[in-house]
DNA sequence: CGAATCTCAGGCGAACTGATATGC
DNA sequence: CGCATATCAGTTGGCCTGAGATTC
C-alpha cells in the first residue's frame, strides 16, 4: 500500500473508532436512563433546558448538534409527558420558547443522579491527563466537519 | 459546585463532545457518499465485507459495533440492490454467509475514492501527533462502555 | 431434553431530506 | 423580496422484544 493510501486508512480507522465509541456510549447511557423512562437523547435536551431557562428550538438544535426536525419530534414527545412546555416567543412570531416544567426539572435532577455511574464509568475509561486532550480533539473534529 | 460534582460535569462534557463529533462526522460522511447512492452506515458494512471475504452477520455486528437487527435490515436493502449476497453457511445451519458481489466490490472501490476528501478533512482536524492518542482513547471508551 | 446462538419480524425513538407555511 | 424559524411527510439506521430455527 502506498504512503498516501496508509494515511487514508488512518482516517478510516479514526472514523470507525469514533463510531464505535459513540454507539457504545449511547447504548450505555440508554441503559442507565431507561429506568427513569427517558432516552439518552431526551436527556440531552433536558440537560440543555436545565442550564438556560427558556430557549428557542433553534438554540436547542445548535447546542445539541442535532437537527430541527429531530428536536421538534423529541419535544412533542416530551410535551405529551408534561416534562417541557412550548409557548409562542414573546417577540418573534416564528419562534417557540421552550422551558422545563416543574415536573421536568424534578425528573431531570433524578435522572442526573441515576446517570452518575455512567459518567464515572466514562471518566475512568480515559486517564485524567488525557481527558482535556480528548475533549479538545473531539471538538476540533466536530468543528472541521461542519 | 463540589469537586465531585465538577468531575461529573467533566463526564457530561466528554459525552456531549463525543456526541457532537460523531453526529457531525456522520452528516459529513453521508454528504460525501450521497452521490454514490449509499449511506455512511451502508459504507461501513461494505468496507467490512471488502476486507474479509465471506463473513457471518454475527461477525459484521461485532466489527461494526452495531446490532444484529440493524445489520440484517441493512443487508436486506443492500441485497435488493445486488451489492451483497447472503448464502446459508456451509457448516453452521443457523448462520448466513455474507459477501460482496462483483457489483458490490466495484461500487465500494468507487465510494472509497469518492470519500477521500472526507477522510482528508477528518485527518487535518487533528494534529498528526495526536491521532494515535485520540484513536487509542476512543477505543478505551468503547471498551469501557461494553 | 435444555441451553446457547443465529436469524427474522414488528415496533419505537432518532437523524435526516425535502417541501411547505409563516413571520422577520 | 430574501431570510429565518418552525412544521409536516417520508426514508434510513439503531435498538428493543419476542418468536422461530438450528446447533451443541
Amino acid at each position: 500500500m502506498t504512503e498516501l493510501g496508509a494515511k487514508m486508512g488512518q482516517g478510516h480507522d479514526l472514523a470507525m473508532a469514533l463510531r464505535a465509541a459513540y454507539l457504545a456510549m449511547h447504548r450505555c447511557a440508554d441503559a442507565h436512563l431507561a429506568a427513569g423512562g427517558v432516552t439518552a437523547d431526551q436527556f440531552v435536551l433536558l440537560s440543555l433546558l436545565a442550564e438556560g431557562d427558556s430557549v428557542t428550538q433553534r438554540q436547542l438544535v445548535r447546542r445539541a448538534g442535532s437537527d430541527a426536525n429531530t428536536v421538534r419530534a423529541m419535544l412533542v414527545l416530551l410535551e405529551k409527558r408534561a416534562l417541557v412546555s412550548r409557548r409562542p416567543h414573546p417577540t418573534d412570531g416564528r419562534a417557540r420558547s421552550v422551558c422545563l416544567t416543574a415536573k421536568g426539572r424534578q425528573t431531570y435532577e433524578r435522572l442526573w443522579a441515576d446517570s452518575q455511574p455512567f459518567r464515572r464509568r466514562l471518566l475512568t475509561a480515559v486517564d485524567a491527563g488525557k481527558r482535556r486532550t480528548l475533549v479538545e480533539s473531539l471538538r476540533r473534529v466536530a468543528e472541521a466537519m461542519k
